[in-house]
Formats: C-alpha cells, sequence, structure tokens
DNA sequence: CTATTATTTCGATTATACTAGAAATATTTA
DNA sequence: TAAATATTTCTAGTATAATCGAAATAATAG
C-alpha cells in the first residue's frame, strides 16, 4: 500500500462520524445494512450520511449494492486489514532492535 | 480505546506529511532521532515540521527527549498498536460471521 | 560574551472539510 | 397515476488545517 493512500484512507477514518459508522458497519457484518438503518440508528441527517459515505466508498472501505429501494452498505474488510497493515508493518519491524541506532547525528549535509 | 481518541489519532496519521514522519520515526526505532534530521533527510521546513510534530505529541503518537541542543524523536509504538488494534478488533470480530445478519429491516422506528 | 546551531513562535495565505436543510430524484407499492 | 419511502444533489455557512518565510528563542561551544 502507497503512503499516500494510506494516508488518505486514515484520513477518512479520521473522522469522528465516519469512524462510527464504520463500526456500525463492522458490526453490521459482511450482509451489510441499508443506509435508512445506519442514519436512524447513528442519528445522523440523510445528507451528511451519504456525504460521509462517499467519502468511505472513494477509499474503498464502503461497499454497496442496491435491492429494491434500499441501498445496502458493507464493510471491505480487506481494506480495513491494509491500512492496519500499513501501520503495523512499518512498526513491528523494528520494534525489536532496542539500540540499534547511534546517538550521534550521522545524517548532517 | 474510546472512538473519539482513535479517530483523533487517525486524523493526525492522515496526513501524508505526518505520515512520512511517522515512518521516519519508525525506521529510526525506539532510540528516535533528532528534529534537525527528520527536517533535512524528508526535506520539510522547520516550521512546518515543529507543527506536525506538536500534532503527532498531542495525540500521543511522539515521544520527545532532550540531549543538549538537539531533541530527539521517537515513536510511542504503544500507541500506535492502540490504533491499529482499534480497527482490528472491530473488524476481526465480525469477519468470520458470514452470513448471521438478515436480509431484511429490523429496526425501523 | 559572541557565534553557531537547533528549534519554535508568529503571522498570513490558501485550501479543504463538516454540517445539514430544502429540494430533487429514484424506486416501489397500492 | 398517486402516494410512500429511500437516497442524493444542491447550496451555503462555518470552521479548521496545511503551508512556510521571517523573526524569535533556546542551548551550547569557543
Amino acid at each position: 500500500m502507497k503512503l499516500e493512500d494510506a494516508a488518505e484512507t486514515l484520513a477518512q477514518l479520521g473522522n469522528p462520524t465516519r469512524l462510527e459508522v464504520v463500526r456500525y458497519l463492522v458490526k453490521a457484518g459482511p450482509s451489510g445494512v441499508p443506509v435508512g438503518s445506519i442514519q436512524r440508528q447513528l442519528k445522523i441527517p440523510a445528507s451528511t450520511l451519504t456525504h460521509h459515505l462517499k467519502h468511505l466508498k472513494g477509499v474503498g472501505l464502503l461497499m454497496q449494492k442496491r435491492e429494491k429501494t434500499n441501498l445496502w452498505c458493507s464493510i471491505n474488510f480487506d481494506r480495513l486489514h491494509e491500512v492496519s497493515d500499513f501501520l503495523l508493518e512499518e512498526c513491528c519491524s523494528f520494534s525489536l532492535r532496542e539500540s540499534d541506532n547511534a546517538k550521534t547525528e550521522r545524517d548532517a549535509a
């Protein structure tokens, strides 16, 4: 995953309203939930919700599927894993190298 | 970890410049790196860098320690784990429950 | 004390995001 | 076709964030 993409995805997850939606969708599981349910349950104005769903879809975190008048939303679990992996990959590989780095500067121009 | 805090932390990680700094700090390992090194290596103007470091520190992702004129920065690995855990906890517990959710609405007012 | 290096504060510009009401547009059911 | 329900677009106000140059402030070394 490219840094730019990871940043964009993290930024989208970084809005409280959207993170709440994400959590709700995760709870809903793979079968998903209609837009209206999210709206009523989390008490988010319809237009605001649409706005945020567009953002989540934009970074591939949200999948949508029409069934009659309802638009079912579900989380893209793979995508969610990719982001957390980005953080962990960059993180864990070094968390064991306690004193690998010198205490002096070596990179000055 | 509270949703509000997770969101705030994710938001801070969601800026490309800051994520680059975080990645650099992770590479640097637990001993850390002086502000000036980050600045020169990543070619970020000093004032911009200070600005971002303040943000990272604000959400507990950054630890700082003075040594002579240099201010050594290091990543708070625990904090980084907390965030990714927030995403994974909410995520993994449901990723196996394939068809647990009904296809009909049950939560309408 | 002076010079040097490191980092931060200030200030100003510019851009982008959040929010939500009202109206518009589907889509289905009667 | 009309009524009902679901979702989106439009629009606009308000707020917050990113950026960086210039000047200010440490902190040390000579």
